[in-house]
Order: structure tokens, then sequence, then C-alpha cells
RNA sequence: GGGCCUGUAGCUCAGGUGGUUAGAGCGCUACACUGAUAAUGUAGAGGUCCGUGGUUCGAGUCCACGCAGGCCCA
């Protein structure tokens, strides 16, 4: 009976089916937590995905990085509750289903019902879970699946709600205003989304100003900004410049009332207003009416040193004064001098630059307050200056005497064309030229000229879009701003650069978030209001609600709760329906606001808990997290919104290391898109592959936050030469295992410290590694840990320990010697079963398995293990130094036969080497065997100063010289560089030496230069950075025979191979040959012939007719070999 | 336009705190091994370290400005 299976080959995708399958029936997820029952948390947050479409292969890379660390963490004995998720609500649901039904945002509550579309959507939402659901188990991603958290749950919404009470009991809720693109004609807000389709954009002629703001107190100079809608210059409260472009003042003349003046605009944007050939022209020399229009340079200087420049108000209006710091000069990171003056002119209420901007810098805008205090913009929703402007333009219409298509009243005042006036009627005059024409007379415009551009435009009246303030709902984020960044200091960040980049930069430019969306498929804000706005309550639970409802319908508001006799749900429309009463007695309706989706995952630590509801002991030992991953993507998503709630509501981080992965893209580096057909589906890759493959291949080619080139060649080259490596040498340790009956018995090993030397190598190998393993994981640096478990399995365990190892196995009864190297070999293998598990969780348990199948004690899986930590006693740095000096020394020997064209399989006499400390050389005799059987040699020979042969070779020690020199450097670096022999006998003599430089005499000790050997004079060298050797090429007939005798085993082997023979067969052999070499081999090497070749008898022969010719290199010989 | 990332061999990637001859794997070429064998080993060839300038005795590494690609945001 076998006790280590034997695989001629190895399926791994079957491997991954058959462990996942023996994980189920086995319940070995759920043992893994509740084998930790009572142990301390480590807590994983999964961000949720979204179901509604198929999953791809960026995916197995972002659910493989959440895996790896709560596997690992779990076998280092933590607690890991991991809760799958799912986020449900948002606009591409909504899309997917308004194109699905061919309908439109106009047609839902119209053509159908809102009722109908939300069941449409929460159908559509969950569509592809069943194929999400199997990626996640085929790559073995353990998330509870069972159990999951869903977004559009009431009890999940439930706990959003609370949250949101909880923000505007802190009055960090409010009501405000954000700047939207809003279509006058239609009377509504359009969404981003409604502004991407096809055709909203068009070329458009607009009257474009570049308008000259006086500065305070400086007689004729004017900064110069451009805008193509002058309509919004009367709102103009600053300017704002770019802080590293260059600015210059001009003195120059204004072209409409050939005023002289100096104006200030950005250098680059010069060609756009002087004309060249205007240059040359003294400015001196100008008369008014002249074409030409001469300039000069008086000054230049940077967009920073203008900040704070103080300017008067364009359009001095009564009743739109502001106090400072309006009409000064404010930085913004968007200026650019592509177009206009390089200066741009910002008016709070009509751009989202703009406001910010203003915001930022605390500039107030030019608003009017209506009958209710609030503050509303000089432009109506009909898109009509308000009186207070139109007064002033029909005055200043009258003062400069502009003739118009027709009269203007103070209501007349459209911006854009709102107005249906024929624009072709004599005389015609919109706004913006009425503008225009003011600024010219009044010197206050620099340049007036019509402007092509692409404006947006309403997709269903055609008329142009307005950028105008619109109310929406908003957390205060920046009441908090100090404390987020604070905290974001907390938190570890992979890689480093997006915590204090990308997040914390984000961070530091915070502004409000806002939470409205008016759609229909989501979280409904729970916040009801009186019509005329004077009483808010905002609901956080759904008792309070219903209590609500109560009292309502004993206000005689509603005759019944919607909700009586039917399931919960709060979403729209049931919502909607609900009417509260104020305390008052007047009505109250529902804001009729959705909330941000990303409030939905950023409340996920609460939320998935049904906290404060319930659960309050698991969410108190599960928060915060200690892990969270997600794309680079969502940074300033879920990232933020964890971030933000967390701080904000519970003066914590929400998550104390996060690893940011970037994207995956196609093997040329391009994204990767369904539509371009170079997407790689994950499935068929699994089929091919298997998960461990694929999930080891995505960790250790890159670091997982660089975007990965996915190749499926890498991956075939991870399962060749990583897996394939590792499954060759299980099989050679299971088959002489099974040979020699070996059974690991722990408990019964033998001391380590009592194993051959290269058990013990490998020993302290393994121990290293483990540690080094330990410390790449705990610091979430997978790709390491992997690329550490892959050199130490190919190049230390396979390539070296198992080559040389290899003959311990092969021959005789079991002996102590043999008894180490297995249980040596398996203890490398079952260590590692349990290192790479996390990373390939298949293949490793199926290892396990395979290792184990034969003990009495062990664990259903190795996933249900305890971490094996590693026994620093065991660390030998020595003798790895030795080691790692006979792989240099065989390596250099290697590359001499080459060289000199001798085969390994010719013995040779001896090497040198040259040996400058007695350390080295105690730690080369520790290997010396190792290395001469390694490079079939017969001694090693050391040279040393007593040897008289000994070259040495300075070297300065740059590092240390570098410090105490300084620029000094080079006289002394090219001293050292012309010392001989002599002075390096010096300077080990006496332990310094005088150097002169630079006529500076300077002592240099021992420690500050490199001494090593050099060539041996007259012999064949090869060196490394720190060792020479020399190979004596000499060749006695007593080597060409032992080559000789080798060759014929070497041939021998081959033969019985051919024949088909066991391993354990004997065979007799007969050689015929007429070469005394050949013959004095076959006497002297006759028993040794023998042992190898397994054969009882080996006799020369001249009569020998039939038989094998085997061509020796230098020697014919017939020989024939038969089972004896 | 802004923030952040990346750029090293044909390909995928390593290269604390600046230091002498810039490394690995794959691929390629040659050889070896043939009791791990549809495996394995060894050696060799292969480099403008994206460019330009600067700091320094010394720069792949630090600084500035660019170029190319990417992500997010405008």
């Amino acid at each position: 009976m076998k006790k280590y299976q034997e695989y001629k080959q190895v399926n791994y995708p079957e491997i991954g089916e058959s462990i996942l399958s023996y994980w189920k029936e086995n319940e070995i997820f759920e043992k893994s937590i509740t084998n930790r029952e009572g142990a301390e948390t480590f807590t994983f947050f999964e961000g949720p995905p979204s179901a509604n479409g198929t999953p791809g292969i960026h995916h197995v890379m972002a659910r493989t990085l959440k895996d790896i660390f709560c596997r690992y963490k779990t076998l280092k004995g933590f607690q890991v509750k991991r809760k799958g998720g799912w986020d449900t609500h948002g606009l591409p649901v909504e899309l997917q289903v308004e194109k699905e039904l061919g309908i439109t945002k106009e047609d839902i509550g119209k053509k159908i019902s809102v009722e109908e579309y939300n069941k449409r959507c929460k159908e559509t939402v969950m569509r592809f879970k069943d194929e999400w659901d199997d990626l996640t188990e085929k790559i073995g991603y353990w998330v509870d699946l069972d159990d999951p958290y869903i977004t559009f749950d009431s009890k999940y919404i439930e706990t959003l709600w609370s949250l949101l009470k909880r923000l505007y009991e802190k009055d960090l809720l409010y009501k405000g205003y954000t700047i939207q693109p809003y279509s006058p004609a239609a009377g509504t807000g359009l969404s981003s989304h409604e502004l991407n389709q096809p055709g909203t954009y068009k070329d458009v002629k607009d009257t474009s100003i570049t308008a000259q703001f006086k500065l305070k107190d400086q007689e004729n100079t004017y900064i110069l900004a451009w805008t193509t809608t002058p309509w919004t210059l009367p709102s103009n409260s600053a300017l704002a410049i770019g802080e590293k472009l260059d600015y210059v003042k001009v003195r120059t003349y204004n072209p409409y009332t050939f005023d002289p003046e100096f104006v200030i605009l950005a250098k680059a944007r010069m060609g756009a207003y002087f004309n060249k050939k205007a240059a040359d022209l003294k400015v001196d020399d100008y008369q008014p009416g002249d074409k030409l229009i001469p300039y000069q340079i008086v000054e230049e200087f940077k967009g920073k040193n203008m900040l704070g420049w103080e300017y008067d108000q364009l359009f001095p209006i009564e009743g739109l004064a502001l106090a400072h710091p309006a009409f000064t000069v404010i930085s913004g990171d968007y200026v650019t001098t592509e177009d206009g003056t390089g200066i741009v002119h910002l008016a709070k209420a009509f751009g989202a630059d703009d406001f910010r901007t203003l915001v930022q810098n605390n500039v107030p805008g030019v608003f009017v307050k209506d009958e209710k205090e609030n503050d509303i913009p000089v432009v109506d929703k009909q898109g009509k200056f308000l009186p207070v402007v139109g007064e002033y333009l029909a005055a200043k219409m009258q003062e400069h005497g502009i003739n118009a298509h027709k009269a203007f009243g103070v209501d007349d005042f459209y911006v854009k064309n709102y107005t249906e006036d024929d624009e072709n009627q004599a005389d015609y005059k919109n706004t913006d030229i009425i503008i225009s024409i003011i600024l010219k007379n009044e010197n206050k415009a620099f340049k007036v000229e019509k402007y092509e551009h692409s404006y947006p435009h309403c997709w269903r009246t055609d008329k142009p879009v307005l950028y105008y303030p619109l109310e929406s709902w908003f957390i205060k984020t920046t009441a908090y701003k100090d404390r987020l960044v604070e905290l974001n200091k907390t938190i570890n960040w992979k890689p480093e650069a997006t915590g204090t980049g990308r997040f914390g930069n984000w961070l530091e430019n915070l502004v409000d978030w806002n939470l409205s969306r008016s759609r229909f498929w989501g979280t409904p804000l729970p916040i009801w209001r009186t019509k005329d706005g004077s009483e808010e309550k905002c609901i956080g639970s759904i008792a309070e609600l219903e209590a609500e409802i109560q009292k309502s319908i004993n206000a005689g508001f509603m005759t019944s709760s919607p909700y009586e006799g039917k399931e919960l749900d709060l979403h729209r429309p049931y919502v909607d329906d609900v009417i509260l009463v104020s305390s008052d007695g007047k009505e109250m309706y529902r804001e009729s606001d959705l909330i941000d989706v990303w409030f939905d995952s950023g409340a996920m630590p609460y939320a998935q808990w049904h906290y404060p509801f319930e659960n309050e002991d698991i969410f108190k030992a599960n928060y915060p997290a200690d892990y969270i991953a997600e794309g680079v993507d969502q940074t300033r998503g879920w990232f933020f919104t964890l971030h933000a709630i967390a701080v904000m509501l519970f003066d914590s981080v929400a998550f104390k290391n996060v690893v940011a992965n970037g994207l995956v893209l196609d093997q040329n580096g391009n994204k990767m898109s369904k539509r371009l057909g170079n997407a790689i589906d994950p499935f068929k890759t699994l089929k091919e592959y298997g998960p461990d493959a694929l999930r080891w291949y995505m960790l250790s080619n890159a670091n997982p936050w660089d975007n990965l080139k996915f190749s499926l060649d890498g991956v075939a080259e991870v399962q060749r030469r990583f897996f394939g490596t590792l499954q060759n040498t299980y099989n050679f340790f299971a088959l002489y295992a099974n040979l020699d009956h070996f059974v690991y018995s722990e408990g019964k090993v033998i001391p380590v410290s009592e194993r051959a030397e290269l058990d013990q190598w490998i020993v302290s190998k393994l121990q290293s590694l483990i540690l080094e393993v330990e410390e790449s994981m705990d610091n979430y640096d997978a790709t390491k840990a992997t690329r550490a478990i892959m050199n130490f399995t190919v190049d230390q365990l396979s390539n070296w320990y198992v080559r040389l190892a290899r003959k311990r196995f092969w021959r005789g009864e079991m002996s102590a010697d043999k008894q180490a190297a297995y249980e040596t070999l398996y203890e490398c293998l079952s260590t590692l079963s349990q290192l790479m598990s996390s990373f390939a969780p298949f293949y490793t348990d199926w290892l396990y398995q395979n290792l184990t199948q034969a003990l009495d004690k062990k664990e259903e899986s190795v996933h249900l293990t305890d971490w094996k930590e590693a026994d620093q006693s065991l660390i030998n740095s020595d003798l790895e130094t030795s080691m790692g000096l006979a792989q240099t020394i065989s390596s250099l020997v290697h590359s001499l036969r080459k060289k000199e064209k001798l085969k390994v399989r010719q013995p040779l006499q001896r090497i040198l080497i040259p040996i400058l400390s007695e350390t080295t050389r105690k730690q080369i005799e520790h290997v010396e065997e190792l290395i001469k059987s390694e490079v079939n040699i017969k001694e090693v020979e050391y040279i040393d100063d007593a040897s008289g042969i000994l070259v040495k070779e300075v070297k300065p020690n740059l590092p240390v010289l570098g410090k105490k020199l300084g620029p000094k450097m080079r006289f002394v670096v090219a001293a050292i560089k012309s010392w001989g022999q002599e002075e390096i006998a010096e300077i080990e003599r006496n332990g310094s030496i005088e150097v002169d430089a630079d006529g500076e005499k300077i002592s240099i000790s021992v420690d500050e230069v490199l001494i090593s050997s050099q060539d041996i004079p007259g012999w064949s060298v090869a060196s490394d950075q720190s060792i020479t050797v020399a190979l004596d090429v000499t060749l006695t007939d007593e080597l060409k025979q032992e080559g000789i005798a080798r060759d014929l085993v070497n041939r021998i082997q081959n033969l019985r191979k051919e024949m088909g023979l066991e391993v354990q067969d004997k065979i007799v052999i007969e050689v015929k040959t007429d070469q005394e070499l050949v013959e004095a081999a076959i006497l002297n090497f006759g028993d040794y012939i023998q042992t190898e070749t397994q054969a009882n008898s080996l006799s020369g022969s001249k009569e020998l007719s039939e038989g094998t010719a085997l061509d020796l290199d230098d020697f014919d010989v017939l020989v024939q070999v038969k089972k004896d």
C-alpha cells in the first residue's frame, strides 16, 4: 500500500474542482471561522460589486487580493469573518432598464409606473449573481455568499436612514446649491448622463468679450479676462490666475476709446491680442484712430505675484456690492493659456469651477435675497435678468443711446437666446451685445468678437444649457476636513502614494458631499418638509416612520399607512405616498431626492450588520476593518465614503490597511473591452489553467498596485516553471518514500542538528523563508512573498537540494542519513503547502492531503492548520553563506570546464582558490566535499599569502571613503588604483598607508580599501565579485580511465533504459575493446561500474560479436548488456 | 488643465539610505545530464536604465523641465 500517492501527470483544473467540492462537503470555509471562535478578530470589509454585468478577469485580481490576507490571518490564529455584499442601486442599473424597456427618464411615471420600473431594476441588478458566485467559488475567494448584505434590503436602508439622521442631528446635512446644467426652456436640471447624449454639443457663435477690470487705486491699469458668456459679467466676483504661469503688464491703447492704458495678461496670450506688425512702433507716436496699436511690455511676473490684487467691480450696480475678498485675484488650478487671456473671470452662480474656486477662497458671490432671505442669482429660472440688473442695463442703454430691434424693459433681458425674437431683423441685439456696447463705451472692453465654440444644448428643447445653481442636499464634509486628513495619516496605504497623493490631496481640496440624485431606484432621502420649508423632519428608523405615519393618520392627512398589510419597502414610490404632519399641523412631503449610491457602500460597515438596530456586539468586534482592498479607481468612491462616514459619525478610521490595486490590461497594455475583443474570459482561463496558477501569476508578476499586463503565456509559465517544479519535487519524494516505506512521523524525527549539512542548510533556508513570507504578508506585500517562495522552491529546494541529495535516496537500505533526507524533504514540502496556501489554496490543500494521508494526526485541510512559526534556532547564516560560496564556486568551475571543453563527467585533479581570510577558508572547507562531487574534481587547494603565488588587487571602498574625503576623492582613488603588490602588502602589514592627494597627505586605513585576489599567473581562472577559482586541467592516465569508466556507466545506463529494465533489475556486461586505456579503465574501475549499473558481472572479451557500438569521444567500444 | 502612477535586455519584472563590472525569469544560441525524464542543469549573447539640464568626487537612484503611456478629477 503506497503511503504517498504518485502522479504521472497532474491536471490542475481538476484539482481545483475536486478540492472545491471537498471544501463544500466538509464545510472547510465555515470551519475555518468557527474553529477560531473566541480568538482575536481580524476584520475584512467586502466592497460590494454590482451583479448587473458579468464578471471579468480583473475581478479575479481584486478578489484574490482580498482573499489572501484573510486566509493568512486565519492561519495566524485570527477569526476572520467576511460577509459578502451586493451593490444594487444606482444609475447603471436604471440606464440598463431604460434601454431594455426602450424608454427614457421622462417616461418613468408616465409610460411605466415607478412601482413597475423599480421592480424591473430590482430584478435586473441581481441578474448575474449566479455567475458571480460561481466565479467567486472557482477562484477560491472565501467570503460568505449565503448571507450577504444587499443594499436594497429594507434593513440595510434603515441603517442608512439612522446614519443620515445622526448626520442631520449634528447639523451636517443641509440643503444648498450646486451648479448644474439646467434647461430654462424645459425648466429642469439635466444630469451629466443627459449631457453625454449624442448631439448635445453643438458649434455655436457667441459674442465673446475680453473685459477690462480696473485695478484699485491704480490709474489706467486693467486686468484682462475673457468670457464667452458676457451675461455672467455682472455676477463677477473674482478673477483667477495660474500661479505658475507668466504674466505681463503691457503699455498700449484701448482699441475702442483709444485711451492710453496698461493691461495685464498671460505672456503666452499676447499673440492673440497684439498685432506683431505693431511690435516696432513707438508707443508714444500713437494717434487715436491709427489701425496698428503699439504695445510695450513694461513688467513681467508670475501669476503667484498677482494673488490678492484688488480691482473695481465691473458693473457697480446698487445692491450688488460685495465685501472683501470679493473683487480680488485668486488662484485657479484649471487656468490655462490655451485661450482667452490666461485670466479667468469667476461668477459663482454660473460655473461649477467658479463656484468651487470661490468657495475654497471664501469669496462671496453676486446674489440677491428672495422673500425668504435666500440667496438667488441675478438671472432667474426662465433665463432672464432680475429687474435689479435689468434696470441698470435699460438705464445704460438710454445713457449711451443704444438702439435695438425692440424697446427693452427691465424684464426683457434674457440671457442666451431664450426669447423667440428673429435674429435677422434690423438692429437685432441680444443681451450679450448690449452688454458689449456698454462696456466698449465705458472703456471696460479690450476686445469684442464673435467666437465659435462647442456648447451643450438641452436634448428636448434644443436650447442652450445654462449652468445654474440648483438645490441639493449636502453632507458638510468640509466641517471635518482637518480630522479626515489627520485620521487618513494613520491608515496604511498600499501603495503609500495613493494615500498621501491621490487620496490625501483630494481630502485637502475637499468640497461638501453632494448627496442628491434625481432618480428612482435608490435609497430615498428620509427628509420630509412642509411646503413653505418652515419645518423639516429627518426620519431615522422604520419605527419612527410608523409612529409619524400614525400621527399623520390622526391628523387626517393619511387614511391608512401605505405599509399596512404589505411587505415593508422603503423605496419609491411607496415612501413618496407618506405625508407627515408638522408640529403646527401642516402637511409635510418627502424631499424627492434619492441619495448617492456611494453612501450605500460607504455605510456597509454598519448596515451589513443592521447596526444600531441589531448585532451591536458583532459590529463592535468587527470595526474598524483591519483590511480592505479595491481598485485604485475607488479612491474617491468607496475609500472616501467609508472614511467620511467613519470620521464624521464615529471619529474613527473605517479601515486600517488598504491595498488599492491597479488595472488589468491586455498583454499589449491596452484596456480590455468586450467591444475590442481583447477581454479575457475568466471562466475559460480557469478551465484551462486552474485557479492556482492564475492567482499566483497575478500576484507574483507585478505589484498589485501597478497595472498588470495580463498574458496567458505568463500564467502558463508560472504553471510550468513553479507548480511543475514543485510537483516534480513531490513526485520524487513520493516515488522513493514509497519504495523505502518511509512515513513521516512527527515527534520521532531526527533532530536537525544531527542531519547532514545539506539538510541543515535547506532547513535553515526554509526558516528564513517563513520569516520573509511573514514579514511581507504583515506588510501587505503579496508579491514579495510569492517571489520569495518561488525562489526557494525552484532554485534552492529543487535545483540545489534535491539534485545534490538525490543519491542519498537511491541506493541501499534505510539508514539514518536517508531517513534524515526524507524527513528534511518532507518538512520542506509540508511547510511550503502551508506557506503557499493563501495564494494557491486548491493545489496546496491537495498537496497537503497527499502528504498527510498516511498520518494519524492531521487537519482536514491545510486551511485549518495553525501557522508554523519559524524556528530561528535552526537558522545558520554561516552555513547559508558557505552554501552560497559552494554555488558560486561550482558555477565558476562549470564555466571554466566549458571554456576548456572538459565535460563534467571527466574527473579533474584539483581546483585552486585564493584565500584572503581564514573565515572564508573555513566556510569553503565546510562545503568542500559538495563542491568536489558537484564539479567532479579530486581536491580543493587553498592559496594564501604563504603560497607566494597569490596576486592581490585593491579597490577603494567608495561609500566609506566618499564620506571622509568628499571632493578629494578623485586624487585618492587615482593613487589607490596605481598601487602594486608592495603597497597592498604595506597597508595589510601596517593597517594604513599615506597617500598624496593633490599635495595633501592623507592616511588611508585598511578598512577603507577592498582587497581581493586576482588571476593566478599561468592558470585558467574565473572570478566572481569575491571569489576566484583556477582549474588544473592536467589529465593523467588515471583521470582519463575514470572518465572512461563514467562514460561507460552513462552509456550502459542508457542501454538499461532502452531495454526497459526496472531500477532493481540486475545485469551482466560484456565489453569488447582493443584500447589499452579502456581495458585499464575496466580493470581499475570495474567495481565502480558494476555498482553504478547494478551489474553482477563485468568482463572484457575480445571475441564478442554482437552488441552495441558505443562512441566514447576518443574511443569505440562494443558492449553487450543482458538481464541476469 | 490638475493630482497620482509607470517608463531598466526582444518580453515580464528586481534594483533600502547615491558608490566600482545594473540583475532575475522567459525567449534565443550552444553544451551537458539522462534512475525527477513530455523533466533537469550549465554557459553565452543580449542594455543610450525614456530625454535634456542640474546637484555631486561619483546619478538607474536626488532635483528641475520635458516626452510617452495609464488612472482619477476637471
